[in-house]
DNA sequence: CCGTATCCGACGCGATACTG
DNA sequence: CAGTATCGCGTCGGATACGG
């Protein structure tokens, strides 16, 4: 365990802006890109697209096309996509338990912006 | 549970490139930034500063200066950081399960690069 | 030993406009 | 409805060199 931890940021794209907050949204079923556009609220077409069309080549999401007009594309979790719902719950359960603390730290951080020195002369020797 | 995601990526900086790894080298205690370097085969000194001061600001790790020459300073997880170890855990479980299926999705992907396209005549009425 | 100072390229993300 | 096409900016991270 912990034996590797590069893929948290990538490729598992996780540290995406948008990624986290998208499956959250299919988590309880099939969703059209217009009912994705909604909740995730600022996103653009283009970054919505992109980042489905990720996860799509990743596995995560599939996409189907159901013929027709107006033209209906849906979106769901694939089992794979799935399995990542139990991290994530550790993850939202972690921020929403600590986030708080995090946030002080920052906010107390400012004014001492300066890191503590090392000692002067340190060539000597 | 779930309610917001949204720091998955930021501020928790979790999607950095180099924090979840740095966690994983400070598990064990604390650490000299020379220590630090080794293990993370490939990351700059430049980089190491900026994302320990950022996780110093934070509050997820402590910086201590011993005086003296040469200098010496050690890095390790705070109380907060600590609480980190399960979810960055949870994460890494993911990975080392399912990694390999989302390569394989990605590698599969080659070839059908165009995503299923709409039906023609999508204009309405 | 523990950093800083520059420079710079790549990428993520957004704004805006247009289309089948 | 479900996208695509451009453009641009800010940030992250790496290369390289120097400093107390």
């Amino acid at each position: 365990m912990f034996t590797d931890c590069s893929h948290v940021a990538s490729p598992l794209r996780l540290g995406g802006k948008w990624t986290p907050k998208i499956i959250r949204c299919l988590e309880s079923g099939p969703r059209r890109f217009s009912e994705l556009e909604v909740p995730l609220r600022g996103i653009t077409p283009k970054v919505l697209t992109e980042t489905l069309r990720s996860m799509e080549r990743d596995g995560l999401v599939i996409r189907t096309v159901h013929g027709g007009i107006p033209p209906r594309v849906d979106y769901e979790l694939s089992t794979l996509g799935r399995t990542l719902l139990g991290p994530m719950a550790a993850c939202c359960a972690w921020s929403a338990a600590h986030l708080p603390d995090l946030l002080d730290a920052r906010e107390a951080y400012e004014g001492d912006l300066a890191p503590e020195p090392l000692p002067k002369g340190a060539a000597t020797r």
